[in-house]
DNA sequence: AGTTTAACCTGGGTGC
DNA sequence: TGCACCCAGGTTAAAC
């Protein structure tokens, strides 16, 4: 489900309401949704104070008194807080009261995701050896057009892979390529410099704007308060199979790379 | 070493 | 109504 806009979403959304208050208990219903032992997990966390709220690459990132939580929504993650009064949902994993009365609710249907705890200094090195954020300024065609020589991989699953570039999923990649006029099944070692630098632009662009209208919902995802994401509207080629292309009206088509769909125009993206 | 696939899960939709 | 099948925003380990 979530992609960098969806975790960056939810990120701000919890940031002011969650940093300075401090969890009671925790309750894990889903021992599975948990890395490691559940009881350890609940006692590095209960009546602990909160920290800074932030994100790395698709992992939401709670300071929490020395220690970080770390949580991975994978495909149908939700991370909401809620009034204490509000009923509790349906496939509830995580549940953490907090002091004041208020819950930080995770839930999950496909229970996909990933919630874990562990010390600054293991985070740190787990942080360091993830691929680069596009949205720092690390991120340029410079740096794109080196990672990408040699590899003969379709450039569209390479978006995808989180070792080089993070925080691009199945839809931001489709977008972004489409919007850099690139074909979805182009090698990634033959991208151009001038292509890679087009690329940057177009990652850059199309995440900066799905932040801006608080990410893309099409089922499942939503945001810490609950709400849906503004930009399912704007999507100029996902989940449009048949469909004209925005730009040049050619119908749009629908392939599978790496067992997931890809969609592009034939037309304008070489 | 780089790349592809299959598996992890549940639910919603479609076609018979 | 039931059933088989396909599809879904991610990550990972195993297999090429």
């Amino acid at each position: 489900v979530p992609e960098l806009p969806e975790v960056e979403t939810i990120v701000r959304g919890l940031s002011p309401g969650l940093t300075g208050t401090r969890i009671g208990s925790v309750a894990v219903i889903r021992p599975d949704l948990v890395a490691g032992d559940a009881v350890a997990f609940t006692d590095a966390l209960s009546g602990r104070p909160v920290g800074a709220v932030t994100r790395r690459a698709k992992n939401i990132v709670i300071a929490v008194d020395g220690d970080v939580l770390v949580v991975n929504l994978g495909m149908t993650g939700r991370l909401m807080l809620s009034d204490a009064d509000a009923p509790l949902p349906s496939h509830l994993g995580v549940r953490f009261d907090l002091e004041d009365g208020r819950r930080l609710l995770y839930q999950d249907v496909r229970r996909f995701g990933r919630l874990e705890v562990m010390d600054r200094v293991a985070w740190q090195v787990r942080a360091d050896a993830m691929g680069v954020e596009p949205l720092s300024d690390a991120f340029d065609g410079s740096l794109l057009h080196r990672l990408t020589r040699g590899s003969r991989s379709p450039i569209k699953p390479w978006l995808m892979d989180q070792r080089r570039v993070v925080g691009v999923g199945n839809i931001y990649a489709s977008e972004a390529l489409h919007r850099a006029g690139i074909n979805p099944r182009r090698a990634a070692g033959s991208l151009s410099r001038q292509r890679a630098d087009r690329l940057v632009r177009a990652v850059r662009e199309v995440l900066s704007e799905a932040i801006e209208f608080r990410g893309t919902t099409l089922l499942d995802y939503r945001d810490a308060s609950g709400g849906r994401g503004g930009f399912a509207e704007r999507l100029r080629v996902y989940d449009r199979e048949g469909e004209p292309c925005r730009r040049c009206t050619h119908p749009l088509r629908r392939i599978v790379q790496g067992g997931r769909s890809t969609f592009y125009c034939t037309r304008c993206q070489r």
